[in-house]
Parts: C-alpha cells; sequence; structure tokens
DNA sequence: CTGAAAGCGCTTACAG
DNA sequence: CTGAAAGCGCTTACAG
C-alpha cells in the first residue's frame, strides 16, 4: 500500500482555468473587495467543483502566522482540564485556530524540549493551564513575545501576564458557610497542595467562614493531599480516625471527593446521613454520582472560552481590558450534605 | 500592551553575518554533508549565540508538509483516551511533530467543519479514536490521501484501512474465567453500547468462558450501558433487584466499576465479601480505589505509541509489515474479588 | 567545499 | 474591476 502524495490543485491552476490572475482568486478567497460578480462567481464555482483549498504553509509563510494555538498542561487527567479545553475547543472553532496539545507530566527535560519545538516551529499563541510554578515558561514566552496566558492555578497572587481563574476563595468560603448552616461545626477539609495559590485559597474560604461562625479552626481537621482520588481516600481515614471525627467533609476537588465516598462506604459511613461531603469543580459526572454530589462549580467551559478570547485578542494586537479574570464559583446543591446527627 | 511582532533573524541574516551563503546554513541546519568542518563549527556558533530557530512555515512549504499529527476524538472524558494520548505524545516526542487534538463531542456539525478544516490546513497524518462509526471520516481520508490509522473501537469486523486495538474479546473472556474459578456461577455483566464491536466483544468473551464451565448464559445477567459511572450504577440496581442476583459483576469499563462501587455501598453490599467487582482498561486511577479493582487491562499507552508509530510509517511512505495489529490485554488482580460466600 | 538561483504557493502594495 | 510582480524564508538541484 504505498501512498502516493496527494494531488492538489495549486491557485494558479484555478487561475488558469477561470482565466484570471492569482491576484483575484486570492480576493476571492479571503472575501475581499475589488472582484467583480460575474468574475466572482465563476471563480467561486471553479473552486467548488475542484473543492480547492488553500495552501496554509503559503498563507502563513506569507502572513507570518502559524493558525495554531498551543495549550500545555500537566497530566490531562482530571475533568478540571477537560472542562477547560472544552471551551478552548468552542471558541477556536470561530477562529478558525487549530489546537495543539501537550502534556508536561510534570518533567522539565520533556518541557524544555516542547518549549524549544514550540519557539521553533512557531505558534500563534499559548494556553497555560499548569498548577504549578510556571514562572519559567512565562518568562521565556514573555521575552520572545510569545502571545500567552495562563489559566486556573498560579503561585504568585499577581502577576505580569494575563490570567484567568475562578473565585476559588469565595466557593472555599460558600462550601464551608453551607455546611454550618446545616448545623457542622466539626468540618474536615482535605485540600490540594499548600503550595498552589489555589489550594490555600480554598482553605483561607474554609477559615474565613469558620471564623464568621465563631468556629475554633481545628487544625487536626486539615488534611494536605495531591487532588488524587487516592489522598481522598487515605485523608478521609485519618479524618475518621481523630479522637472527634468530624460530621462533614470538604473535599479540595470532585476526584478527592469520589475518594472520601469510597472511603466512607468502606467503613460503613452512609451519606449524607452520617457524614456530609462537598467536592469542587462541578466535573461531569458528579450528578451522577450516589448519592449526587453537592459541589462547588468553577465554570470551567467558560474559563476555557474566555481564556481563548483573551489570547485571540492579543493575537489581533489588541489591549485587555482587564489582564486578570475571574469568573465566579457557585454551590450546586445535591444529596450528599444534610444536617449532623444530634 | 501592545504587542511587537517577534523580531526573529532569518537565514539569510545568519548567513550574512557569518559571511556565507544560505545555502550552507541550510546544510548545516539539516545535518547535510558538504560543509567544512571551520565554516560549520562558525554557522553553529552564529546559530547559538543568536537562539536562531528556522521559520517551518518556510521550511514546510518547501518540503510539503505541515509537521502536525492531528488526533480526533470523541469526547475526551474517560481515562481511555487519557492514555492513549498519552503514548502518542511519547511516539510524537521523537518525530518532532506537533499533535493537534480535536473532540467531535457527536457533532456531525461539528465533524465536518473539523475535517474540512483539516483538509484545509493540511496535516501530515490523523490518529482516529472515534468509538462510533468513521467510515464517512475514513473514506474521506482515503480518497484524499490522507494518512491514517484508527484506533480501538469499529464497527467492522475488518476494514480497508489499518487499525490497531486490543484482545478485548480474550479480556472479556479471561475476566468471566477468573470469577468462574473463583466459584462464581451468577456473573452479571455491563456492556457498553452493544452497536459497538468492542462492546459485542467483551459479551463474547464472557459467554464463551460460561459455555466452557458449562454455565448456562443468563440473559437477565446481561446489562447494555454506555461506558459511563451513571450506567454502572443504575445497571448494578438493576442486576440486585433480580430474583437470583449475581455474586460477580463485571463492568465494561473503569468508569462503570467506579458506579458498581458506588451502587453496591449504597446498598451496604461489601466488596469482595458479597460481591466481587472486575473492571476494564486499567486506568490510572483503578490502584487507589477501596479496595483496589481488579480490572483487565488494555495497554492504552503502548497502544496510541504503536498507532503513531504505525502512522509515521505511513507518512514516511512506507509499507506496513501488518495493517491490524491487536495488543494483549491482561488480568490484573488487586483486591475486589473473591470466593461467593455460599 | 561553497554559492547563485529557482521555486514552494500564497498575499499585497501598486499600476492600469 | 483586474493583473504583473515582488517577496515571505526556506531547500535543492546544479555549477563551479
Amino acid at each position: 500500500m504505498e501512498l502516493e502524495p496527494p494531488k492538489r490543485l495549486t491557485m494558479s491552476e484555478i487561475a488558469r482555468e477561470v482565466g484570471v490572475s492569482t491576484t483575484t482568486v486570492s480576493k476571492v478567497l479571503n472575501q475581499l473587495p475589488g472582484v467583480g460578480a460575474k468574475t466572482r462567481a465563476r471563480i467561486q464555482d471553479v473552486i467548488a467543483q475542484h473543492e480547492y483549498v488553500q495552501n496554509h504553509s503559503a498563507r502563513h509563510l506569507r502572513k507570518g502566522q502559524s493558525g495554531l494555538i498551543d495549550l500545555v498542561l500537566m497530566r490531562l487527567e482530571g475533568g478540571y482540564d477537560l472542562g477547560i479545553m472544552h471551551g478552548v475547543q468552542e471558541a477556536l472553532m470561530e477562529s478558525g485556530h487549530r489546537l495543539a496539545v501537550f502534556a508536561t507530566h510534570e518533567d522539565e527535560e520533556v518541557e524544555r524540549l516542547w518549549l524549544r519545538r514550540l519557539l521553533d516551529q512557531s505558534t500563534d499563541g499559548v494556553l497555560l493551564l499548569l498548577p504549578y510554578e510556571h514562572g519559567e515558561i512565562a518568562n521565556t514566552l514573555l521575552q520572545q513575545k510569545v502571545p500567552f496566558v495562563a489559566i486556573g492555578d498560579r503561585n504568585e497572587p499577581t502577576t505580569n501576564f494575563p490570567t484567568i481563574g475562578s473565585t476559588i476563595w469565595l466557593g472555599g468560603y460558600t462550601a464551608t458557610e453551607y455546611l454550618i448552616s446545616l448545623g457542622h461545626r466539626r468540618i474536615g477539609i482535605i485540600t490540594g497542595p499548600l503550595h498552589l495559590m489555589t489550594s490555600r485559597a480554598r482553605l483561607a474560604g474554609y477559615r474565613e467562614a469558620l471564623e464568621r461562625a465563631s468556629i475554633p479552626v481545628d487544625p487536626a481537621l486539615i488534611c494536605e493531599g495531591t487532588y488524587l482520588l487516592g489522598d481522598g481516600i487515605q485523608q478521609t481515614y485519618k479524618l475518621l480516625d481523630l479522637a472527634e471525627p468530624p460530621t462533614a467533609i470538604f473535599a479540595g476537588n470532585d476526584a478527592q471527593a469520589t475518594g472520601v465516598y469510597q472511603a466512607l462506604y468502606q467503613r460503613d459511613i452512609r451519606i449524607p446521613d452520617a457524614m456530609s461531603v462537598v467536592g469542587f469543580d462541578d466535573v461531569t459526572y458528579t450528578a451522577q454520582m450516589a448519592p449526587p454530589l453537592t459541589t462547588i462549580r468553577q465554570p470551567l467551559v467558560e474559563m476555557g472560552k474566555m481564556a481563548t478570547q483573551m489570547l485571540l485578542r492579543l493575537i489581533a494586537g489588541q489591549v485587555l481590558e482587564s489582564k486578570n479574570v475571574e469568573l465566579s464559583t457557585s454551590l450546586v446543591i445535591r444529596q450528599s450534605c444534610q444536617a449532623p446527627r444530634t
């Protein structure tokens, strides 16, 4: 099965067939004015008839663009990334860019290789979806004048580059406040890695809610995790083994909440009867869990969409009205919480 | 914040600085012979010093390539896709291609748009990761002479294009046989959509194992699902509500198995004491579940890698030794199964 | 070992 | 309204 190179028509062949210049064909293709209605129609006919498509390498060479947006992410594992990607793709649907994706797998070597290749092969812009410190990438990009926007997590509270996120602190606050309103006083929290801003933001929101309700913060109820199902399980065991275990658990994300579910059932503790659980993110499957998970929703799709729109604006050389955008989180009440038993 | 276009050096500027022709610079860049050692060294110096990188649009225009591989998938939701992508990226790491990703979301309109754009913008090759009928895409690709390989599921047992998969039937057989060897006689199975070849393959393997053990196949124990966590839950309830419920459940994938876990716990049925559970895929989190899930492993990363290598070979115009490859599945025994209670 | 020149397939001032 | 021509930044026979 030898593959012959696909024989495609060029613009000049189209031009010759119609009996016009490539200039005119190009104008038609790019919807530029200055072409007679009849000529335009004839050209369009021939184009349609041959299913002619432009050569984008040539086009991009001429225009100094690549037609590509790059998305870098760490692991491509959670519902979080996928929600974002969905939004990115939606926004790109209209712009006509294609999306190149790259996962670093936390390997710095691999990351450098990617950066190099990206710079080599040219990109129109980059979307950074990295939960860890990405100062180095950001600096390189900044210095190479590659437009980019960072999504979600970051280490520094302020940055000199565009970012988009959601009101994490408020999410942490809202979740905790909700549990308190239900009557809970001992609320366990399983965070993400605490060197991440957004993990700390959840925790800060939690603290604030407790303080407002004049409930003392018990350090034993605060468990640090890594946002994985596995530590949802482990940290839950830890909380259950406390002399005075919590009556509710607030998980850092929905994967952890799934782990909490498993650990609780393992110990034969019913949700929400004997333990209330709140998640974070509102990933696709949360509504299907048994029982359906009450969680803090991050507007992931919208975040991806808006990040892309910001990037597209940067690429077009426009100024961003606001460089650091936060979309709002919200509480989605389902069936994993109720008042504690007395 | 007005962005200036990144000022990059061109090859001719490098050439001028060194005092040679672009021909020579090009040779050095492409590791071609016919350049004196000293000249080569001098050129390399200047290149390194200016961090010069080629313009790939120009390069590709010249060579008639795009440097891009396209991956189409449906939803980008499960661990399945992610495992495959991991492998794809690994293989691409060496080849130097970038990976463009596109999710159809089962929207035919969107799919057509993508196909069009792909053809427009030119791709070096396509990886099809579509669980449903993709005859139309395959035909278009075939006819446009775009190299491609299909991964995983397909409707037809034989195809006229390259495919890669795993021994699903054997996986279904092995899982069932294992449960039988443990002493189970009533084994429930939750399949994927039965119009998919691979769903039917699992089921056929299940049947075969039962028949070999002279256990009659009870249609009531066969539940059709959609590979989502949610139907893992629903179908489990159905199985439990049977007059004579199963003592073991074989889920079509690990997401469904997670649903099975939730439904069982909801009904206070312990795993593996009162119910054995086997999954399918061996997605990253299975080892972390409570209890760790016994499952049929598909070598996802390897599948993605091999698919990419096949594609790269096609792109290079080489002949594929074998057009339809199946890697082997295997049983990963963890802690979700044991002998049934008597 | 080195370079002049053509050309990949487009777009874009510019002239008519 | 239409087209000739230059040029984007490379690679590749070909000549020396």
